[in-house]
DNA sequence: CCCTTACATATAGGATTCTTATATATAAGT
DNA sequence: ACTTATATATAAGAATCCTATATGTAAGGG
């Protein structure tokens, strides 16, 4: 797994990046990325929950809580039209790094 | 120029990268990082000089106390052996992150 | 001669973003 | 009855960057 160092400040490109898919909770978004990755980005909840909760507030995402047949309470995310428009200058600025550390180094993206 | 959460993890990486193409000292090194990158990746003195410190301890790099004819005092560091071999496994490990994002979400490498 | 800019290193204090550990609670499987 | 999976929440701490501040020499312009 990619440690913790060199992922750090992918968390919100990942959540918005799932989010665009379609709705997600915070428990199964965190499957999401790591199944996606194949298991390369891990994410613990107790880092998502509060990147969530500052994406709310910056209405990037919006979360509704849901009550399911059983009675189980969760909050389902979803991608605000501001959000989906944060995505490409976010994207933008990876890829910039990108660049960046391919002009200093020979990282092969393979 | 790339925001800092975004860059967070690369200052060593870049370190490392152009230690490699001959000795520098601490100042030279923040002005090879900025202009190999075009101004997109830009990092303090007050943030290298820490981290050579950490890099000096682990025995990455290597710092030798320099006096120019005039008498101006400087630092010139070098990439030791094991510095060497640190490299790339960390060029490998920033890679699976390159991968990993590029699964999550449509970053392009252009 | 003085002032500003460039060179050069160093540290303190603060922001951000992760981690582990802990807490709570329901549902499903053995 | 016990464990695992589902589901959210917060506290405490580590790591890495920033701005601000400190110190001092060299070079160039007015």
């Amino acid at each position: 797994m990619i440690g913790t160092g060199i992922k750090r400040g992918t968390a919100e490109l990942a959540i918005l990046s799932v989010l665009e898919d379609g709705p997600l909770h915070g428990y199964e978004l965190a499957q999401r990325i790591e199944k996606q990755t194949r298991g390369a980005l891990r994410f613990t909840l107790a880092a998502l929950y509060p990147t969530l909760y500052k994406m709310e507030q910056r209405g990037w995402v919006r979360g509704n809580w849901e009550t399911s047949r059983n009675g189980r309470r969760r909050r389902c995310y979803s991608l605000t039209s501001a959000g989906k428009t944060k995505l490409s200058p976010m994207r933008e600025e990876w890829a910039e790094l990108f660049r960046a550390l391919r002009q200093l180094t020979k990282v092969s993206d393979a």
